[in-house]
DNA sequence: ATTAGGG
DNA sequence: CCCTAAT
């Protein structure tokens, strides 16, 4: 039997936070999920939530973290990690934008500092980054490189298991085949604008990675050596309405080939120094376990704190099966519904009923892309609920009362001639 | 592709 | 909003 396990992605979500460090710090948490005693079997659809509360800054010249205004060090950030949350959505591509960084080369992660995790070194980046102290004579208003980094994508990965083997093995192996990932030649890989940037001494501010203020499509991915390169999903659309990026509906482009887009970054391909070697799997995990048991950690290890981890149940799916392809789909951007769209979804369920969403779509909604029939049904779904709560527990914008009573009144109207009038159609 | 409901 | 069984 042969199995490929999809959906194989490690993803977090990392809110309000400054700085490309953070890498490290969600690849520190990467591998202490795939070292720890957590069944791997349910690492998947996992996100972390680091620093959900609260905002964090990271002043890259200075190397020091500040919450709330109030500096701290790095180390000091293990404190402010939220619990761990599920969510379902990758693939996001973190936006970046304004500064400009004085160095170049990569951060330097403080576990080289660690004795023994040294294998964690960042091999290759500029040595005198972390080390340093860095010249204050920043306005490190400018310096900063906004990230919000929301997954890190892997490979597949694929295993071969005899059908007559019992799930345990299964889970064995599968924890061997991610192991085996992470202790060869996992390293960072990065996207910007769908291209992958390789040219490790480029500045940021060169890559265009934070270019004029300018949003632009940033995605990081853990890679193994041999893989290439995942073709970079869309960004977010908050801004088109209509336009709608070129998105891959079928959602294929798991293919492992190499992205044939010539990269106008990084016209150099050499292998990201970000590369984590880890020269032992199991010496890995017990070192990082132990980081992540022991509250008492060395100033110089961690950044952070691994709180309990929730997980979800592993997509481990037959091979012939039709899955998405191992595409994964972002969760859409929240659009609460306007005033007036409420208004038009009213005046139009009013006039069909509570059962045709697909004409009410068409009637009221047929060039709001964004809308489908679902989200107009879904949307008079909380109409109904939101009219019938008291004002006080009703959230969002304040809806007209008078409009939440037609939509009481259509609601009760349609409920009685719904099977009467489901047979004519008015339009 | 739509509908209808639960998650 | 998502997921999906049922049409």
């Amino acid at each position: 039997m042969t199995c490929r396990i999809e959906f194989y992605e490690f993803v977090t979500s990392i809110n309000s936070c400054y700085g490309p460090l953070f890498w490290w710090d969600l690849f520190f948490l990467f591998v202490l999920l795939m070292s720890g005693n957590y069944d791997l079997t349910s690492i998947i659809c996992v996100s972390i939530t680091v620093f959900g509360s609260g905002l964090m800054y990271l002043d890259w010249k200075r190397k020091q973290v500040y919450y709330y205004g109030k500096p701290c060090y790095t180390r000091q950030r293990s404190q402010r990690i939220s619990p761990f949350k599920r969510r379902k959505l990758f693939d996001q591509i973190p936006t970046s934008r304004y500064g400009e960084f004085q160095r170049e080369g990569i951060y330097n992660s403080p576990y080289k500092r660690s004795n023994g995790d040294k294998r964690f070194a960042a091999k290759g980046a500029s040595p005198s980054v972390a080390s340093q102290q860095a010249p204050p004579k920043s306005k490190s208003r400018d310096s900063i490189v906004k990230l919000h980094i929301k997954s890190f994508k892997i490979p597949e990965l694929f295993i071969e298991i005899p059908a007559t083997a019992t799930v345990g093995s299964l889970k064995r192996t599968v924890m061997e085949a991610a192991t085996a990932i992470l202790g060869d030649d996992l390293h960072v890989g990065i996207l910007l604008q769908g291209k992958t940037v390789r040219d490790d001494s480029k500045t940021l501010l060169q890559t265009g990675i934070c270019h004029d203020g300018r949003h632009c499509n940033l995605g990081f991915m853990l890679e193994p050596k041999s893989a290439q390169i995942m073709p970079p999903l869309h960004t977010d659309d908050s801004r088109l309405l209509s336009s709608g990026m070129p998105q891959d509906p079928t959602g294929h482009s798991v293919s492992l080939t190499p992205q044939p887009e010539p990269s106008d970054v990084s016209p150099l391909p050499p292998v990201m120094n970000m590369g984590c070697h880890v020269d032992n799997n199991v010496n890995a995990v017990c070192s990082l376990a132990d980081i992540s048991t022991n509250n008492t950690m060395p100033d110089s290890q961690a950044l952070v704190a691994v709180p309990a981890i929730t997980m979800e149940a592993l997509a481990v799916v037959p091979f012939h099966q039709k899955s998405r392809h191992s595409e994964f789909l972002q969760r859409r951007t929240r659009r609460p519904f306007s005033v007036s769209e409420v208004e038009a979804l009213v005046q139009a369920v009013e006039k069909l009923g509570t059962g045709r969403w697909r004409d009410v779509k068409l009637r009221a909604f047929d060039n709001a892309k964004h809308r489908t029939y679902v989200d107009l049904k879904d949307k008079w779904k909380t109409l109904v609920h939101t009219a019938r709560i008291s004002p006080q527990q009703r959230r969002g914008e304040p809806l007209p009362q008078q409009l939440l009573d037609r939509v009481l009144a259509a609601h009760a109207y349609w409920s009685q001639h719904q099977a009467y009038q489901q047979l004519k159609i008015p339009v």
